[in-house]
Order: C-alpha cells, then sequence, then structure tokens
DNA sequence: AGCGTTGGTCAACGCTTGTTGGCAAGCGTA
DNA sequence: TACGCTTGCCAACAAGCGTTGACCAACGCT
C-alpha cells in the first residue's frame, strides 16, 4: 500500500500528467477536456479516471504550485521589491503551471480557492518576513498579489501587447518600486 | 428595416441580454450556456438563436463595453493616478460587463481580443491626454492596465481576502500614487 | 375577412462531454 | 502451468451542449 515501489504505469502517469499540465495552462478548465490530455499522452480516456478519480483530481493532482519563494530575510531592505519582481518573472517564465493555476483560477471555484491557498500559504508568510507588523501584513501581501497577477494577467493571459513587449530590466525598473513601496513604505 | 421603431419583442431581448450578461459575469463563457440564459429570461433557447444568430453574436450584442473614461486634461496634473484609480473603482463596482469580459477575455480568445481593443481604444487615447511623448504612452497605459487589472482581478473574480476588504480610500490611498508614477514619472 | 409578418413554443438533430464496466494481454509468483 | 494483479483498450452510457426547423398564435394591414 505504501506505493513506494516504482510502477510499470510510472510512464503513463507523468505523461498524462504532463498533457494535463499543458492542456490546463493553454485552455483552462473546461476546455482542457479528459479526451483531449488522454489523446496527447496517448492513452485511453478512461485510464486517466483510473489514476485520477475524476476531471478535479486529475487537475488537483496535475497543478501542484510552488512558487519555491525566496527568503527575502536575506536581502537588504531597500531592494526586496526589486527581488520580488525578478523573482516571479523567472518563475511565470519558467514554469507553465502558473498560467493553468491562474486560468483555471478565473473560470472555476475551486481554480479560485487553490489560488487563494497559494497567497495565504506561500504568499503571504514571505511578507511576514519582511513586514512584521501583523495588523499590515496581509493588507500589504495582498497589494503586492494584485500588482504582480496583474502583470502576468496583462502579459501572459490576455497579451496586451505594450505588456508584452516589456523587456525584464524595464518590468524590474518599474515594478520594483511599486512592490517595494507595498512591502515597506509607511501606511498611507 | 432602419430598426428605429419599437418592436415588440424589445422586452425578451432586453431580458436575453440582461441574463446573458449576468451569467458570462458569473460563470466565463464555456459554463455561461444558452440554455441556462433563456431560462433566466423565462424564455425559450432557440429564441436567443434568432434574435443574435450564435453564442459568439449573444456574448457581443451583450457585452458592450464602455469605459466611460474622463478626459484627464481637466484634471491636475498630480491627481490623474487617483482619478484614474477612483474612476476605474466606480465602473467596476456598478457595472458587471467588466467581470464578464475580464473573465471571458482569460478563457476565450476572441475575449482576449476583445480586451486588447477596449485597451487600445479606450485607454490608451486618455494616457495620451496626459503623457504626451508618443514613444512611451503605450508603455505607460500598459503598466496602468497591469495594475488596475491585477486590483480587479484579486478583489472582484479571484477574491483574496485582503483585497476585498480594503476600503475605497484605502485603495485609493495605496495605487493612486503607483498609477500616478507610471503615468508621470520620468521613465526609469 | 384574408393576408403576411412577427413573437414564441416544441421537439429533435448531431455532437461532445465526463464517466463506467467489461474484456483482453502482460507480468510475477507459486 | 495456473493464478491473481496490473495495465490497457473498447464500447457504451446518460447528460448536456449549440443549433435547426416545423408549427402555432397574435398582430397590423388592406
Amino acid at each position: 500500500m505504501g506505493g513506494s515501489a516504482a510502477r510499470r504505469s510510472d510512464a503513463s502517469r507523468s505523461a498524462i500528467l504532463a498533457a494535463a499540465r499543458e492542456r490546463f495552462a493553454t485552455d483552462g478548465y473546461e476546455r482542457a477536456t479528459i479526451r483531449a490530455i488522454a489523446r496527447d499522452a496517448h492513452i485511453d480516456p478512461s485510464m486517466v479516471m483510473r489514476y485520477f478519480g475524476n476531471k478535479d483530481g486529475l487537475f488537483a493532482a496535475a497543478v501542484t504550485l510552488d512558487l519555491r519563494m525566496p527568503d527575502l530575510s536575506q536581502v537588504p531592505r531597500t531592494e526586496v521589491g526589486h527581488a520580488l519582481v525578478g523573482h516571479f518573472l523567472t518563475v511565470w517564465e519558467e514554469n507553465e503551471e502558473l498560467t493553468a493555476v491562474l486560468r483555471v483560477g478565473v473560470t472555476n471555484a475551486a481554480g479560485a480557492e487553490r489560488l487563494q491557498g497559494i497567497f495565504r500559504d506561500q504568499v503571504v508568510p514571505v511578507a511576514q518576513r519582511v513586514c512584521p507588523d501583523p495588523e499590515q501584513v496581509q493588507t500589504r501581501a495582498g497589494l503586492c498579489a494584485a500588482q504582480l497577477m496583474g502583470l502576468a494577467l496583462t502579459r501572459y493571459v490576455v497579451r496586451l501587447p505594450p505588456v508584452v513587449a516589456l523587456g525584464r530590466p524595464e518590468i524590474l525598473a518599474w515594478l520594483g518600486p511599486t512592490v517595494q513601496r507595498y512591502l515597506t513604505a509607511p501606511s498611507p
């Protein structure tokens, strides 16, 4: 029962998960059909059901999001904004699961809850390190999330041309001070 | 043919459009079914087809988005950020079509194009009034869009609790200076 | 009265969806 | 060889989808 032993089906499982990640990222929850995912993985749709129960289970298994948040207490206090924007930019561009969870979070109630969980468990704790006032850390983290998710939305999902055209240094120069202010400036 | 005369079916038409707006806003494009919209409007699904051709036509007719952008050249130059954030906040809260177009813009390719069109035709021209450098106006408008759509996304769609909890004055105080900087500060 | 136009209902079409159960082939062990 | 478990494919199900066309009732006109 432990499941530590390698099963013969592990190749199929991971093929399904990879295909699911890609489909969810590009199509969103509703249009990412089990049949299409199975076709991408060169396997029968019924196998997807047997391995993951149902479509919700597949989504839960495929999209497990780790932002790999850095330890901001190691960064000079005047550069946390710059560091945070840079980290998000890197993670977004090398990890399509973020687009998946954002797309699904907008269409699906369960997806929205997952986004809330990521915010609560991964973003807020990091903000707590740099802004110790427990009264304000939630608000400040929320403001950062609004700015960073807005960037992701306009750049990777909606693809507003001017935002797509921005280079990494320009984004850092524009958004770094904003996030810095949201995290460390005195409350207005 | 002109269509100026009031038709007997106008009540049904507008009932369908109202129901469609609400469904698209809460469910997104795929899950907002014609059958559900027709049920809400107390009418037969086939009438929706007759009036609007197909689902795309219904969406186009239901979600016509006018941001009613203010003339920022009338506002003191140091307060355009504050004014813009306040305007967006007002429009978002009294108009569910914005949530609809955002939700659909994330899932549907046609919806994304519509968002790009709104940005191009309604947001950029206003930014042009306050930031006359034609080289930068696109970029600056894009940055504002990223911040404002990020707010809308986290507040009205994903509903991150700390962002939902923010009051209007706090949002103005936090985001006003950001948008102000994106519009008027010297390029970093 | 008779007419065409309009507003509306009903039943069905073809298709896709998530999901299920049965059955065949491969494997390790006894 | 025979057994039991795993892996996989196939065919089918019920439900829902967008969409279509036939049919009916009410209206406005001449």
